[in-house]
RNA sequence: GACCCCUUCGUCUAGCGGUCAGGACACGACCCUUUCACGGUUGAGACACGGGUUCGAUUCCCGUAGGGGUCGCCA
């Protein structure tokens, strides 16, 4: 049997963190067993779902590379077919009219909470003949659920829960004006799409007991479930606006990469023995059910950085450049062309090691596209004392005279100069660098000298020697 | 309120009856060092509580406490 997984997001905003962990769970199993990944779009709310919010979530699942299979799914194009199942059920007795007003439901929960008893429909309609209908009522159809036993869903992840059919009433299935609604649409598209593993959020447990109602009422195949527990924010509270950045999108904003995004996303809530930083192949290769966790874990941005510096390390340099370019753009208020994109690639062998994000590493390669002359920023200007610039006078005479211009001749030269002057490297470094960058702290001098190139770099020097 | 679930360092977790309870992030110290980082070494830091079962419980069972989820003609 090929394995079909599918991630199903209600298009209401963008794309929530936890739907993100969810969709990488649901690509990983596919992945893992050679199945499929299916996409579907919940937009059976009408009102709330919007063509931003399809387009955002889209676009956040391609940033973090999870590709699905075909089409997307959107079910609000299905309602004909949810209907159908519908009077099927209607037909077969699975399912029946029921005439209540809201008042009426809204009267039975009200009395069902006073008296301690679970919140649920009590089935009046259940057996009552359809003349006995009130007059002008558009009645909803309510499934024919099971009264007495118990419905077990047997969980991947939670394990076997047991729940009393007495607890679950009988949903509503089709509203009075007609349309489906959520359980019965999530079970119809689920069977239609051949569905074999549904993996979802843990605030979706309960509802898998009803669902697997809807799929016996059919006598369809129920589906493999796997509850995922929830993401926390770091008061151990659902995670939520109140906590900051819930969308997957402002990730990638902060600077974050995608495969480090995945090995957070992955490690929260699953693990593999120690392993803690695990590449997309071989979370293809390790994920399986039985390595997540039952409880819910908070979300932890200090991990996640310390993720995405690792990613970034290892990272190809004209990639890390493309990425880094918009970003430093917009610094600069201006587009980096061609030349500006192989500088920013040339520098990142020195720059990648030292930002934790993009955006940092944005800040820290800036000084390479300030024109001459450098404006040192206040501590820059501190160190540029009229001695200073007076060594840096006699350095840049003798840096003039290097035959190769790479780093290693720079030093030896610089060390020389230092060494003679009886000073520490320390002492001559830091004002070449203000110099050079207008700033205390930047990748190695040498390194910048290299990537700035002879002339720009003497220039500079000459600029900070003369002032 | 009813039902269901969860509980190992601050955080993410390993553990699947006998371990000095391991790792990672964060934190402290030291080392490396031209700045900032990286890196290396190292330190502190946890089995929620109470009963059982057992020769022996972090591990199995039952309670208690705390936390979470669900109870819509939302998804």
């Amino acid at each position: 049997m090929t394995v079909v997984t599918r991630f199903a997001p209600s298009p209401t905003g963008f794309l929530h963190i936890g739907g993100a962990r969810t969709a990488l769970f649901n690509w990983l199993y596919a992945r893992h067993t050679g199945g499929k990944f299916l996409l579907r779009i919940e937009d059976t709310d009408r009102e709330r779902s919007t063509d931003e919010a399809i387009a955002a979530i889209l676009d956040s699942l391609n940033w973090l590379e999870l590709e699905w299979e075909g089409e997307p799914v959107y079910q609000a194009q299905r309602v004909e077919r949810h209907a159908e199942v519908a009077r099927t059920m209607l037909a077969q007795g699975k399912a029946y009219h029921c005439y209540c007003s809201p008042e009426e439901l809204t009267e039975m929960r009200e009395s069902a909470r006073a008296e301690g008893r679970p919140m649920r429909y009590d089935g009046r309609w259940r057996d009552r003949d359809r003349s006995e209908a009130p007059a002008g009522i558009k009645p909803v159809v309510r499934l024919r659920a099971p009264q007495e036993g118990e419905t077990v869903i047997r969980d991947k992840v939670q394990g076997d829960i047991t729940i009393a059919n007495a607890q679950l009433d009988d949903m509503v299935l089709l509203r009075s004006d007609g349309t489906p609604t959520y359980m019965l649409a999530v079970v119809v598209d689920d069977h239609d799409m051949g569905v074999t593993h549904v993996v979802r959020g843990d605030d979706h447990l309960t509802n898998a007991a009803r669902q697997m109602q809807i799929f016996q009422a059919m006598d369809w195949p129920v589906p493999v479930f796997a509850h995922l527990p929830l993401i926390h924010g770091p008061d151990g509270a659902k995670l939520s606006k109140r906590h900051g950045a819930v969308g997957a999108e402002a990730y990638r904003e902060m600077g974050f990469l995608p495969e480090a995004m995945r090995n957070y996303l992955l490690r929260l809530g699953w693990a593999h023995g120690d392993d803690e930083t695990i590449s997309t192949e071989q979370a293809v290769a390790w994920f399986d059910f039985d390595g997540i966790g039952r409880s819910p874990a908070r979300f932890d941005m200090a991990k996640l950085t310390a993720l995405n510096l690792h990613y970034i390390k290892i990272a190809d340099d004209a990639r890390l450049a493309r990425l880094t370019a918009p970003l430093l753009g917009a610094r600069l208020g201006r587009t980096l062309d061609e030349g500006g994109l192989a500088l920013l690639t040339a520098a990142m062998p020195s720059m990648k090691e030292r930002a934790k994000t993009l955006v940092e590493m944005a800040e820290n390669a800036e000084f390479y596209f300030h024109p001459r002359p450098v404006a040192p920023d206040e501590k820059a200007a501190k160190v540029l004392t009229p001695e200073a610039r007076g060594a840096i006078a006699e350095l840049a005479g003798e840096l003039a005279g290097v035959a190769e211009w790479n780093a290693p001749a720079l030093e030896a030269v610089v060390r020389g100069h230092a060494e003679r002057a009886g000073l520490g490297l320390g002492k001559v470094a830091q004002p070449l660098r203000a110099a050079l960058t207008g700033r205390t702290v930047s990748p190695p001098v040498f390194d910048v000298m290299a990537i700035f190139g002879r002339e720009e770099s003497l220039a500079r020097l000459t600029d900070a020697a003369a002032a």
